[in-house]
This record gives C-alpha cells, structure tokens and sequence, in this order.
DNA sequence: TATCCATATGCAACATTGTTGCACAAAATT
DNA sequence: AATTTTGTGCAACAATGTTGCATATGGATA
C-alpha cells in the first residue's frame, strides 16, 4: 500500500502518522500472513526503515491496542502480528505450518461452537489454531 | 494420586520411575489445571521436592513426550502442562481465564468443524482456545 | 512559518522463559 | 559388584519481551 494511504488511515483515526508507524503498517499490510516481531525487523531493516527493538515493539502493542493490527500467540511462544482480517473481533481462526511456523487467518468461526463453558465461567473470546503444513512443506 | 500407583504408571511403560518423575507427575495429576513451569517448581519445593529448574524443564519434556502430559500454549508465552486429560490427540478445546491465566481442558471437540483449509493445506491437529473468565475472577 | 508540548524514539539495562554442554550421580543390566 | 545407560545439577547462554530515562519529533498553536 502507499505511504500516502497509510498516513490517511492514521490520521482518520487521530493518531500520528510517525515514520515508524507508518512502515511497520505498510510491512503487516503487504505480508500476506503473520509476521513475528523479528519477521518485521528484518523486513524494515530490509527496505531501510531500521527500527529499535524496543521501538518496533511499542509500535506493534500500538497498533494492536487501536485495532489496526491483530496479536496471536503461536505454538514457539513469540508473538505474531497481522493486519490482514480486520474480521469479527470474537472469533479467530487460524492455520499454523508446523513445519515453517507461517501463520494465517482463515475465515469466521460458527459462534455455535462456543457453547459448554462450565457453569460460573464466563464468555469472552474463542481462538481456533488449526495445524498442519501449509503448501510448500507439504512438498518440502 | 499415591506415589506407588505414579509409579506403577511409569513401569507399565517401561520408564524409569525417577524421584523427579514422579513428584512431578504427582503435582500435575493433582492439579485441577494446567500448570506453568514456574507452578510445578513452586509446587515441588512447596512439597520438599526441589527440582532444578533445567531437570524439570526436561522431566516436562519427558512427560510429553511419553504422552503422560499435555503441553500447550497460552496467550503468555509460557507453556503449561497438564496431566489430566488424555481425551483424543487431535482437538483440544480449552479454557483461559483472562484475569488470572488459569487454563483447563474441556470437553472433546467435533471434528466437523476442522473443515474449509485452503487448497494445498493439510491439517494434522485443531486447538480451539476460549478465553473468558473463571468463576474466581468473575467475582473478584 | 516558528514555537511549544505531548508523545514517540533510541539506548541501556533488566526480566522471564527456555536451551545446551558437561561432569557427576543413580538406575538398570550383566 | 562392575558396567553401561540414563537422569540430574550446575553454569553459561539464547531468545523474547519490558522498563526507565534522555532526546528527538509530529502536529497543534500562535
């Protein structure tokens, strides 16, 4: 995506369009799966946008808490970031490549199938993670 | 559980029935959930059982890999163990509490619902995580 | 356009969780 | 009892994430 409608989409929301900012977005939005915080160093490194770690971390907690990106927590214990399925906020999908870790959304969840909570436990979010290999290691 | 039926457990298997074994064993079978590995250490020293940390990192390991525990992965980055469930291997429904972490296993889930992966994928496991809260936070 | 202030950034240090290598101890096997 | 195999503890390391603080900067205001 361009920069330029990147700036727009912060701005929209009244949040400053910082250079960093800016290139992590651009980095979620053109990865076409979830990228982990290292994947999206490497990758600003890559187009020159260098980042501290921290910085990069604070940027991916800000566009998580303003709902421009999405956080989901993989099988290797780090932190995958998206910004692809803006989908409904309540249920998540995903598929994990057990042989390379590449993680995915998929489509929605039947909000039928979060049903049976013992009693006293209440509701909030349900979270699929379907594993198996994704194409290429499934021919690796 | 008594330690002589842990025991028992382990050379049914022919596995060495170590100390470490089965005072770990122990904690988690008696645990109403899943542990984390700092738990089951506190849990152990608590016990008079003081393991080093590396040893029991590796006694998990063992244990999951003897399909005598459960690893799985919560929305901190930390695994958690459980002995409880030895319900079917290939979905694994379970509960999170957001306010304290607590995790449990719940009840099967229907393999219908692993349907619908893109062309080329194959599937090998679902795990459907539902976070909400358990009945100690829901009053706290 | 120049100034100013809230906030974003970078750096250093730290915290947590998990792993590896190796020497020694304990179990199993003979 | 001796030997072989396996488990345990210690030390060091690695990866991931966090906190505090000084400085730089975006964007509102003058």
């Amino acid at each position: 995506m361009l920069h330029m409608d990147i700036q727009q989409m912060l701005k929209e929301r009244r949040l400053r369009a910082t250079p960093a900012r800016v290139a992590t977005l651009d980095v979620l939005l053109s990865a076409g799966r979830a990228l982990t915080h290292h994947e999206v160093e490497e990758s600003l490194a890559a187009a020159g946008n260098r980042l501290d770690r921290v910085t990069l971390y604070r940027t991916l907690d800000f566009l998580v808490e303003e709902d421009l990106a999405h956080r989901l927590s993989g099988e290797d214990r780090t932190w995958r970031f998206s910004a692809q399925d803006k989908r409904s906020g309540h249920a998540h999908p995903h598929f994990c490549c057990s042989g390379c870790g590449a993680t995915l959304c998929l489509g929605d969840l039947n909000p039928a199938m979060v049903v049976g909570l013992p009693e006293g436990y209440s509701f909030q979010q349900a979270e699929l993670t379907i594993r198996g290999l994704c194409p290429a290691c499934n021919h690796a």
